[in-house]
DNA sequence: TAGGTAATTGTTATATTATTACATCAGAAA
DNA sequence: TTTCTGATGTAATAATATAACAATTACCTA
């Protein structure tokens, strides 16, 4: 079975159906596991982020959550926001105030974002150099680490070769 | 003479006078070389905002400027901070949407900033290894950083120990 | 199946963070 | 003096996020 992490979003021709499926899927999965609800709004705002490999930011969301759910409001949208943090099955973009479908979320969540300004997508990636730098880098300086966001901001390497 | 990046303001002993005065000083002498002006606004910006090692947020500055300027307004803050972040003179703390000084902005800014829970200071630490963990990731994975953004979230060794 | 309880959603209001646009002013350069 | 540039004044509003309380739904168990 293919598991998300090995897609690459960047390539042009993924097929993004097999991406959107396997996180909905996995976040299905992950949701009955853990005896959590993945209700309809928020399988519905699961969907929207999916719809592509971009942040997208929470009101944006709201106004396309707005065809499926008359009632939808900026508390529904924050609210589903929240629970997909909690149960790790998106990213919040701290620096773009936004927020990402995350391909990594039956593994270890927290990874570095790779973030282009060209076409706005956003790859993660698990960085274990990096992780083990960062622990060694905390551990020296008496840190004890709850959270992490690590955000590069660049181009990527499909709209580099453009 | 003593440089900003020895000095560490986890130690509760630490002088602060001294970290305000050499955070003013390079600050002026690096706006004097690049022929950019610090001016009174910026000025009273920038020591607002060393008042602390905690990241304060732009609405809590503008309440602090208004007895020094009485027209101050949020483009009035806004201005300031912008001008402060280009100049490598302070951080803009993604995830907490707030502004710290910046102890080396005479040498390499991007730094990795270790945000702590309890007392809410930032410390800063240039974390060679991280840094160059994260230029082979990037150069794996074809992806050109223009900046990042490095922040961790916990309980600094002054606090823990405490 | 009825009743209790916790989780979820509806609804309104408001707080917080940030930008835009245009007017005015101050200082340096022509 | 005129002109240009950068900085600031001012008003309005956009964008992001939360709080508080009511209503509803899902689920357990007696």
């Amino acid at each position: 079975m293919t598991s998300l992490t090995e897609l690459n979003q960047y390539s042009s021709e993924h097929n993004h159906n097999q991406c959107v499926s396997l996180a909905l899927g996995t976040a299905q999965q992950l949701c009955n596991q853990r005896g959590v609800l993945l209700t309809t709004i928020r399988h519905q705002v699961l969907t929207l982020i999916w719809e592509s490999h971009k942040a997208v930011k929470a009101y944006e969301l709201l106004d396309r959550l707005r065809p499926l759910q008359a009632t939808a409001k900026p508390a529904t949208i924050y609210r589903a926001l929240d629970f997909l943090i909690e149960q790790g099955l998106i990213h919040r973009v701290e620096s773009l105030n936004a927020f990402v479908g995350c391909r990594c979320s039956d593994q270890q969540h927290e990874q570095l974002l790779l973030i282009c300004k060209l076409c706005e997508q956003v790859d993660e990636r698990p960085a274990a150099e990096v992780m083990s730098a960062l622990l060694e880098e905390s551990k020296q300086a008496g840190f004890m680490i709850h959270s992490k966001a690590i955000e590069i901001h660049g181009i990527c390497s499909d709209c580099s070769t453009k």
